[in-house]
DNA sequence: AGGATAGCCTGCGGGC
DNA sequence: TGCCCGCAGGCTATCC
């Protein structure tokens, strides 16, 4: 389940092997991924980045934007399943089911720069295609609230103002805070001490506080170890991600708590499987 | 209008 | 062995 450390670790590994390659081919399986929720009428090649040469990456909350020197810009949603990867010039695509969309890419002097690959199995991911980054930004990133990653305490207070949810609700919120999944999400509210059903209304200054830089502290270490891997996430080389050896509650209920040796609960809350520990995690 | 809920979709694991 | 059901979950549309 792709989240921001996912996100973020594939555009580090992207970056540097997709930036200055030309698009020479784009092959599309099924457009229905494309625009989904816009016009759905067929997508030109241009929009697809056909002929141009890749700027560089661009990433807010869970999605990533390549971004071409001539101004159309694709931006991937990876969903639940989703899948970006590089595959390198002379290298054989291995055959997968459910790859949507293959970008053939060239380099400068016209030698082979490989292949993006664009899979998702389960489809809730996608393409979006705008003619500039600033459209990119102005139209779909400017719903999506502050990014994770570099969130601050005042500009979480001020994110979090005016709701009267859970915490764990308004953290999955995207419109409130970019880049949180469930996964994270569990993480951030035990390394907090914040029991998942805490009330946003009741948390002070100070828990705030703690509440930001555990988000940052959490998603950056996610990040570094390139990101949990549940089932389908591989990164832009194709490799698993390390951090879920070091989850501390999620995918861990009914086992001891890390840090005190109590059970840890397993609950619903806001429609998701929520993992805590009821001692180390104080409802407010 | 904020918040809860249904539905999208495939793969996998448990139970029979 | 094989089938069926339930679950996993990001996000949008819809309802209350």
């Amino acid at each position: 389940m792709p989240e921001l450390p996912e996100i973020a670790h594939l555009n580090r590994c992207l970056e540097p092997v997709l930036s200055g390659a030309v698009v020479r081919q784009v092959k599309l399986s099924r457009p229905d991924i494309v625009d989904r929720g816009r016009s759905q009428q067929p997508v030109s090649r241009r929009r697809l980045l056909m002929g141009e040469r890749i700027k560089g990456l661009a990433r807010h909350g869970k999605q990533l934007a390549i971004v071409s020197w001539g101004g159309p810009t694709v931006c991937v949603h990876l969903g639940m399943s989703g899948q970006l990867w590089h595959c390198p010039a002379g290298e054989r695509l291995r055959r997968h089911d459910h790859i949507h969309c293959v970008w053939h890419l060239e380099g400068t002097r016209g030698q082979g720069r490989g292949r993006l690959v664009f899979r998702d199995p389960r489809r809730f991911g996608g393409l979006w295609c705008f003619s500039s980054m600033d459209e990119l930004t102005a139209t779909r990133w400017s719903h999506l609230g502050p990014d994770a990653l570099s969130l601050d305490a005042r500009t979480l207070r001020r994110s979090l103002a005016g709701t009267r949810r859970s915490i764990k609700a308004a953290l999955l919120d995207q419109h409130v805070v970019a880049g949180i999944g469930n996964i994270y999400a569990d993480e951030i509210l035990f390394a907090a001490g914040i029991h998942p059903q805490s009330a946003v209304t009741r948390l002070g200054a100070d828990r705030c506080r703690r509440l930001a830089r555990c988000i940052r502290h959490i998603l950056a270490a996610a990040t570094a170890h390139g990101g949990s891997t549940i089932r389908d996430y591989v990164d832009g080389q194709g490799r698993p991600g390390s951090f879920s050896l070091r989850h501390r509650v999620y995918g861990r209920a009914t086992q001891p708590c890390t840090s005190c040796g109590n059970r840890l609960h397993q609950t619903t809350e806001a429609q998701r499987t929520t993992v805590f520990c009821p001692v180390c995690q104080h409802l407010f």
